[in-house]
Formats: structure tokens, sequence, C-alpha cells
DNA sequence: AGGTTTTCTGAAAACCTTTTCAAATTACAT
DNA sequence: ATGTAATTTGAAAAGGTTTTCAGAAAACCT
């Protein structure tokens, strides 16, 4: 059986009070017992109890983190941010994976809540109007990494996407393309489907290529789809030197479509991607993407969490983060 | 505050031990405090403390897990699979990434047994005496996922990894190539390494190829030290044809340095992965490998784990699972 | 030495549940 | 109606810790 307290006072033939007091304030206590305790802890190999104190702080110190597809890559650098970040401020993380399905998301926030996790981060899936009424109803402090609520008022760390995609573009502009294409994500999905798009179109009307703003194709969130969508895409617009994917992976989805076909990336089509997931680089062609950084986002929505927790507000409501184009090989000038 | 089990025993009108009843154990109360009980639960929103049930109970239904590097994508498919047998066994996961890092290891099994985790997976990394004896001193439940531990009777659940590797190679010889290479983990990698050097040397000398089982070099886990041994190994020998890379990602950084060297593949040397990792179907050309069932590994590991926890043994200590050999575009014949 | 602070210590309450045990109530049999 | 068995209920203990409170011991001052 595992030692307890008791065991350790009774072997440093103290009270429980002082074994107590050595572990949380081991200045109140004399020297001398103070040495016996710390013996006895020693030999007795003791660890405290966490339900019991968890039953008096209140608190579990751990927090539950949302990811809608942890098979996405995009994922891992958040969830490196996240863990570390945890680890400075002693959290620890439990990490369940929604696939973005309602109802399972739904579960997880009450397993989460009678396993008394003190926070909730939601990462990049849409924040359903279901799971706002939910957390209202629990009270649970939460912030969403790498998406955004717009229309409540949810602290929130991400970057400004619709910026992000207008860089990409204006890129793909400067390097003297004139007819270029998107493959995007649902218009629904709050940030990495509307505000791409509004970036995009952005980008093509003030360089005056209005017509373009519909050569547009839509795909869910995997490759699969993206192979598919470029396969519309480029039947209609047969005439398109350039594409905006709205993700690294529809970039390589995309890529995999045209060399398919017979046509290469970037001397026929130059791609730019989105995200700079790890593959970006390993990918042939390295993608030109436009960088989010993840692990800093993980990183400061879990300090963010930290925060709302312990202080019960957070300075800044939405946190921006600086995005960054990188360019390699699959964008070139025409 | 929280509505406690109190607050429910007196909205209902009737004894706390009346409402536990009700919930551990309805058919024996009577059907009338029983509805008051449950009319009250669905008003004030009860939830049961999952600290007091812990510290009765002894156990949090929680199990940790130790992941070396969150980033690689081979560890998704396996985190998923996990992941859907924690919650058809009612468990919760709480996962780490070690960096692979003794310390930093050590530390999260700390916290875990602090937090009163029920057992442990360790996947991928070797088991190192320090972790045994830790874990030895503990006297947690552990399983190991995607390794084993050939000197301790642990229970793991893993593949057969030289047959992997030799049947990887003996592809490439019925492929009727002759001078192949290998890059290799270094072989103190319990399961990665020595193994699959082995399955590789048994395929050259039953083909009689012994002059290239020293064709190997050496990496570290990523895809730049893969490039970078590539390197080296082409250099030695510029002769070979093929080569079996001991994971997808060597493959891909192979496969880009022959890239930069302007040697394609398969047209000019073939190359076989390891894994099967979702990259692989993504990458051009498409990755011939031999599949691992990650995410089986891992929802097989996890029941393994659940039966140690509860019965105290497992049925099989080392449980194989069956590999594949998948033929996409990375390899021809000669 | 006597009185007053200060330092240190232990008993007991509190945190929230489950479960045992005994008492109270009901149902049943004669 | 009476005794016995079965059902239903509540009081209290247990689980392991922290913390308050009061008392004991030590230190200080005059």
């Amino acid at each position: 059986m595992k030692p307890t307290i008791r065991d350790v006072a009774s072997y440093a033939n103290v009270s429980i009070s002082t074994v107590s007091r050595v572990m949380n304030a081991p200045e109140t206590v004399a020297e001398e017992k103070r040495v016996k305790v710390l013996e006895a802890i020693e030999a007795l190999q003791y660890q405290p109890n966490a339900f019991a104190r968890g039953l008096i702080y209140k608190k579990s110190d751990t927090l539950g983190v949302m990811i809608p597809d942890i098979e996405n890559p995009y994922y891992a650098g958040l969830i490196r941010g996240m863990q570390d970040a945890a680890v400075v401020l002693g959290h620890s993380l439990m990490i369940c994976n929604t696939d973005r399905d309602k109802e399972r998301t739904l579960a997880y926030v009450q397993s989460f809540f009678e396993k008394q996790v003190d926070g909730i981060v939601f990462a990049s899936d849409s924040l359903h109007k279901e799971y706002y009424e939910e957390m209202q109803r629990l009270r649970l402090p939460y912030v969403l990494a790498s998406t955004n609520a717009p229309e409540y008022e949810i602290p929130s760390v991400d970057i400004d996407d619709e910026q992000g995609a207008y860089e990409a573009v204006k890129h793909l502009i400067d390097s003297g393309h004139r007819r270029i294409g998107m493959i995007c994500f649902p218009l629904d999905k709050t940030i990495s489907g509307q505000p791409r798009y509004d970036g995009f179109a952005r980008a093509l009307r003030e360089a005056g290529l209005n017509k373009f703003v519909s050569c547009v194709a839509y795909a869910e969130h995997r490759f699969e789809d993206a192979y598919e969508a470029a396969s519309q895409l480029l039947a209609r617009h047969p005439e398109l030197t350039a594409v905006f994917a709205a993700s690294d992976e529809f970039a390589m989805g995309l890529i995999s479509y045209l060399r398919d076909r017979g046509r290469s990336v970037p001397e026929h089509v130059s791609v730019i991607g989105f995200d700079n997931i790890r593959m970006a680089h390993m990918f042939i062609p390295k993608l030109t993407t436009i960088e989010q950084p993840t692990y800093d986002i993980g990183y400061r929505c879990v300090c963010k969490l930290h925060e709302l927790i312990t202080t019960g507000e957070v300075e800044v409501l939405r946190e921006k983060l600086p995005h960054r184009l990188i360019i390699r090989e699959s964008t070139r000038r025409r």
C-alpha cells in the first residue's frame, strides 16, 4: 500500500500537521523536526495523494485540449508549444481528438469537467453555439487556439488569416502571375474559410483581377479532397498559372494532381500553401507558404488560459501573432 | 459554487446516502424518492466530484502516455488508436512529449504518479534501465507500444521489425536489384535499430549479396539527419541502385538528397521506406513501404494496459501485429 | 523572577463521496 | 394479530490532505 502522510508522521514521531507543513511551508517548522520528516519522506518514498489535495484546492492543475484531427500535422507544433508552456506553468495536458464531431466533443467536455480540469483549450475548430452554451453552463474557463469567435467574447490566439492570405496571393501577383485560382476551405469555417478567401479576393481586386475572384474550388480538410478539388478547378480554368492553396496539405494534393496530369510545379504552375507544416520543406518541390507560428500559438494560448484561470480575466482578448511568407521552390517568377 | 451531493440531498429532501445510491445502485431505492433525486440532480446540474470519488476508489480512470516526439507523424495513428480504445474502456488519456529526454521522461512519470494515473504506456522509445527501475519502484502498471523490452518481462505490442525489414529488402532483390544500401537508425535503438538492420542483412546474405551488408549510413530520427546520411552513403557507394530506408521520413530525406543531386526516384534509384505514415502516399513519388498497423498498435496496447490494470496480468506478454508491404511508386523493376 | 511576545506544534474540522451498519418501515405468512 | 423476513433509509466512518485555532514551549524584556 502506498504510504500516506500518517505513515510519515508516525515514522518521524510528529503529527501529520507537521509533515504537511514541511511540504508546504518548511520555514515554519523547527530545523530538527524538519530533517526528521524529510528523512521519513525519503525512507518511505512518500508522495502526496493528488485526489486529497484536489479535494481541498479544488483544482487539478490539468488542462483539457480539444484537437480536431490529431493526424493533421498542423497540430503537432501547436501541441508542442502547449506542452512546453504547461510544463513551465506547472500544468498537465489532457489531449483528445474530436474528429470535429459535435457529440464527441461535448462528451469530452463533460468528461473533462468531471475530472475537474482547470480549463480547456479548443484548437482550430469553430466554436459552435452548442459548445459555447455548454461552456457557459459549466462555467469552465477556456480559450481558442488558432481560431477565434467573432460573435462571442472568448479569449483566443491566432494569426490574421485574411492578411496572410492576402500576402500569399500578393506574392503570386508580384511574381508576374495574373491568372490565379484558389483551393479553399468551406466558407463556414470561421477561420480557415471566409477570411482566407477574403484575403485572396482583396489581393486580386487590388490588382484589377476581379474576374478571377470566382476561380475557386472547395475542399474539406484532407489531401484527397484537395486532389479532387484541384481536378475540378483545373478542368474549369485550365488557363491558371498559379494557385493559392488554403493549406499546405491542399497544396500537396494539388501538386500531386498536377503531377499526375503531367504538369509540373513550379515550371507550369506556381503553388503557394498556408501553414508551413513540417512536411512543407520535405516535400518535392519544397513548398512556398505562409508560416503560422504554431508553436507560439500553442505556447501563448496555454499562458492565456493560465492567466484566465488565475486572475479571472485576460489582458488582451483576441491575440494575433505574426505570420511570415516563406519562399521556397513551388512558386517562380513568370 | 458547484453543487455537491449535500445540495442535491436537501433539495430532494433525502439523505446524501440516498442520492449516492440513486447514482450507483438505483434499483435499491424506492421509485418515488428516486425520481425526486433525479429531478434534483437535473435542476441543480449536479456532477459528482472526481477527486472525492478518486479518494475512495483509488483510481482516476486516466492513463498516461509517453510520446518521444509528437511532431513525428508516425505517432498520429498510434494516438488515434489509443484514444479510441480509451473511449470504449472508459479511460482518459494524458499525453506528453518526452523529446526522448530521460530527465524529462522521469519527471513526467513522477507527475503522472502524483496525479494517480492508473497506468502508463511508453511509446516507441527504448525502455531504459532508469525507466524500468523507476517503474518498479512506483509499482505502476505499464506497457510498451511499438517497441519491446527483450531484457525485461514487460507487456508490449509492436510488429516483427526484423521480418518487416527482411521483406522490404527482399522486395528490392525480387525486383532485380543487387546493389542495395540502407539508411539505418543507430543500432542501440532497441526496435528500429538493430532488428531492422538484421532483416536487411539476412535478406542480402540469403541472396548471396554479403558484400553489401556494410553499405549502411546512420541517421538519428529526422529528415535532415537522413539527408545528411544519404550524402555519406551515396558518396561511399555511388553504385547503389536501391536503398532501404528504415523509416518513411528517412526515405523522404534520401529522395530529397537524390533529387538535389539530379538523380530521380525510381528511375535512377529505388527507395523503400518503413512505417507507412500518412505522408507516404502524398509524397512525390508515392512511397513504397512496409506498413505498420499503428492504429491497431495504439488500440491494442491500451486494451492490454487495461487488462493489466484490472486483472493484474496479461494473456500474451509480447504481442506482434502483422505488417504489410505496400508497393507504390518509389521502387521499380530493374 | 515574572510577564509578554514569538515560535512551534498537534487536535480537529473541512473538502466530497461511497459504503457499512443498524434502525425503521413495509410486506408477508401463519 | 403477531412474528419474521425483506426492503428502504439515514448516520457515521473512511479515504488523505490542508488549515485554523488554541495551547505549549521557548525567547525576550524589564
